[in-house]
DNA sequence: TATTGTTATACTCTATAACTATA
DNA sequence: TATAGTTATAGAGTATAACAATA
């Protein structure tokens, strides 16, 4: 696999070698789509744990996730749409899922009777049990190909394309 | 970001590391979280340029970048869903899409009548020309935060973790 | 019989925004 | 007025498989 050769850092493209048409787009070769067709197949890898035995949305998994990884109890949907990376919509229609199969408990917050505190049921630990050391395995298969220093790395990598598609997502 | 800590290879979880519990799930250090935020950002900002302006799907824009790279027109439907790693469905569907907006052409392959030679129109080249600086722009600009030792890093990195997904894959 | 590609169908997911209840 | 969360609705995307044409 390669990357497309890198000779322009403006956001628009507006510096002279891009528009010179000096510049190929290979698909293989473009960053985007590697970035998409890897996490195509990892997510696909993880969904398959969840889906399956456990009969969950892969939204519902990342909020069972989210609620499985704090202790107290004091997890409102706004709290769980910012750990998730999930948009309010979303988080609701999950919950609802969730508390259908009895997985999660919903009580209003004494603090605010706009908001909920949501937590796991005994049944939702046990899932999440379940599920956790099975999504941890795959995660550490993926990852036992590369070396600690790869890890490593590969975490700078990320933080720093999320910085720069962060800041060209203002431009819209 | 961290990634979260590595103590299990195997695939299926089995390990006894893996089952005693001591590892626990973040979510924001878990490698299939931050990989699927990290594309939901990437795929947003390079969909930004093809969307509004030239008013093509995301697997229309995938199409016409396949068409674009190949200097031959001896695109059948079925090299294009490899190259794109698509279903031949939605290969299908974007050229019927591509074909209403006047960006592709097809003509009957006369070895095999079956399928389809594809290729861009006039109209198609034009749009086609005109994505591609500024897709390759935002993915400089992405990949600008990255020193060319990181850039082959993180080719390597994506070789291998595709790998190991496909690998997965395998066992349902 | 197998392959190329299209289409039908039902299903899921998404996006926008209106809405209720509370602050 | 602003915020937390839900719901309505329409549109987009997906998956499965049946299908026609050709090999």
């Amino acid at each position: 696999m390669f990357i497309s050769k890198q000779e322009n850092i403006t956001p628009e493209g507006d510096s002279k070698s891009d528009t010179e048409g000096a510049n190929r787009l290979e698909l293989a070769r473009f960053f985007p789509y590697q970035l998409s067709v890897l996490n195509a197949s990892v997510s696909e890898v993880v969904a398959q744990l969840y889906r399956g035995r456990f009969q969950l949305a892969a939204h519902e998994w990342r909020v069972l996730a989210a609620l499985g990884e704090s202790d107290d109890g004091s997890n409102s949907a706004k709290v769980i749409a910012a750990v998730t990376s999930m948009e309010k919509m979303q988080v609701s229609r999950a919950i609802s899922g969730l508390k259908k199969a009895g997985l999660i408990s919903r009580t209003v917050n004494k603090n605010d009777r706009r908001s909920s505190c949501l937590a796991l049921t005994a049944t939702g630990k046990e899932v999440y049990t379940q599920i956790v050391p099975l999504v941890l395995a795959r995660e550490a298969y993926l990852l036992s190909a590369l070396s600690q220093d790869e890890i490593a790395q590969l975490t700078m990598i990320f933080d720093k394309l999320a910085a720069q598609a962060n800041a060209l997502k203002q431009l819209g």
